[in-house]
DNA sequence: AAAAGTATGTTGAAATTTCAACAAAGGTCG
DNA sequence: CGACCTTTGTTGAAATTTCAACATACTTTT
């Protein structure tokens, strides 16, 4: 687990947590790596919900397809992020989305349970996790927040608009990279393909924004 | 307290806790009950986000208005229900949304800061309410993604269908009633009122749905 | 019980989104 | 390098949503 200890180090979950505690605790916890190529399935709806995952390199979607094939793009998964704490605590069985790696990804497995019940070691920072991970949950639950705010915008205009503020407030930029290629943008802001991209050249060519590829710009 | 016993055993927070553990807690916490008329504002948006609430009885919506004033209902807080539980943890300063009452409210405060940080008289239960607050935080985040699938239907009658396909669900019926009128409905859907007016209408001569004020049934 | 105010349903016009089809541009791989 | 595949932008038609205006039904107040 050594190698992993740079980027775990960055990931929320462990924050306060210092090197030798950290691995003896993943030790504790009985955590597991795994590899995943590009377009693989992470983690497939319907499997158990008991795993937290973390993302130690690549990056995945969280998408859900409805019933017609309408594929929604739920949120991203980053390196050093955790994914799917929120199952598993809030006590479903099993995983209502699926995860997909869009590179190839090496990902964390812990097994909830073993975080959720004190370990007989009683190892003292196990608390500081759980408390970590009770922040974890909430910040994800405030980024649904978010995204409800996007989509509950009743123009792909508006929702684009609203969807760059955010970005470029997060990357504290008005210059920034987005994690989405056209359709999954698309799909990200439920909205029509081609709409998105007839509504993206308006916009440049009304000088709001600029765009090219994934690099947006806001003016 | 004592008079809030009955209602409070409700609230998931204190799954799990004895009576008499429950209010000696309550006691250690320095829980507060205020009164609110109906639609009088709980907490509004930009105060302080350290409180988590209780709704000991009334009901209240929590809503968002963006720039232009359109006004969204991102969710209801029923009788017994948790709220605002998530800011807090997510260490938020201030609370991005407003939440009203929609008829007269008895609400319980709670300090978050007295349930982050063990108390000094250490009472066991202290840990069963951390687990418990993770829990009802989860479950929070996972109705969030439920409204994500809902206003992430293209077309009014979708959002609808999916909005009353939950409803049943969640009464274990096909006829319920719920929480909202007309333009509340559309408020909470994220559509037109008078186009949600129409589409009920067309729902129900086609024999698909029946609905009479804020009752409905699926055929 | 009347008056005033609020909620709901209906309608047609304007604006927008979706859909389908295609062309252009960019990548990948033998 | 050329063939093939994927992504992106463009367009017009069809479907849908929003908007505004109004009539009706229902509530609340006096």
């Amino acid at each position: 687990m050594k190698k992993y200890l740079e980027i775990l180090k960055k990931c929320s979950l462990f924050d306060q947590i210092d090197d030798e505690n950290l691995l003896r605790m993943l030790n504790c916890l009985g955590a597991k790596v795994e590899f995943f190529d590009k377009k693989y399935t992470v983690i497939a709806e319907g499997n158990t919900a008991k795993y937290i995952g973390i993302m130690l390199s690549g990056s995945a979607h969280i998408t859900k397809s409805d019933f017609y094939g309408n594929r929604s793009i739920i949120s991203t998964i980053e390196e050093s992020e955790s994914f799917a704490e929120a199952f598993a605590c809030a006590g479903m069985q099993t995983i209502p989305v699926t995860i997909t790696a869009i590179e190839p990804c090496e990902v964390m497995f812990i097994d909830s349970g073993h975080i959720m019940h004190t370990c007989s070691n009683n190892c003292g920072f196990h608390q500081q996790l759980i408390f970590n991970l009770m922040k974890s949950i909430a910040q994800k639950s405030l980024q649904f927040q978010q995204k409800i705010d996007i989509v509950s915008k009743r123009s792909t205009r508006e929702k684009l608009m609203t969807y760059l503020a955010i970005q470029a407030k997060k990357s504290q930029s008005n210059s920034f990279d987005i994690p989405f290629n056209r359709q999954e943008l698309a799909d990200y802001l439920e909205v029509d393909r081609s709409g998105l991209s007839a509504e993206i050249s308006k916009l440049c060519n009304e000088g709001i924004i600029s765009s090219n590829k994934n690099h947006f710009e806001l003016m």
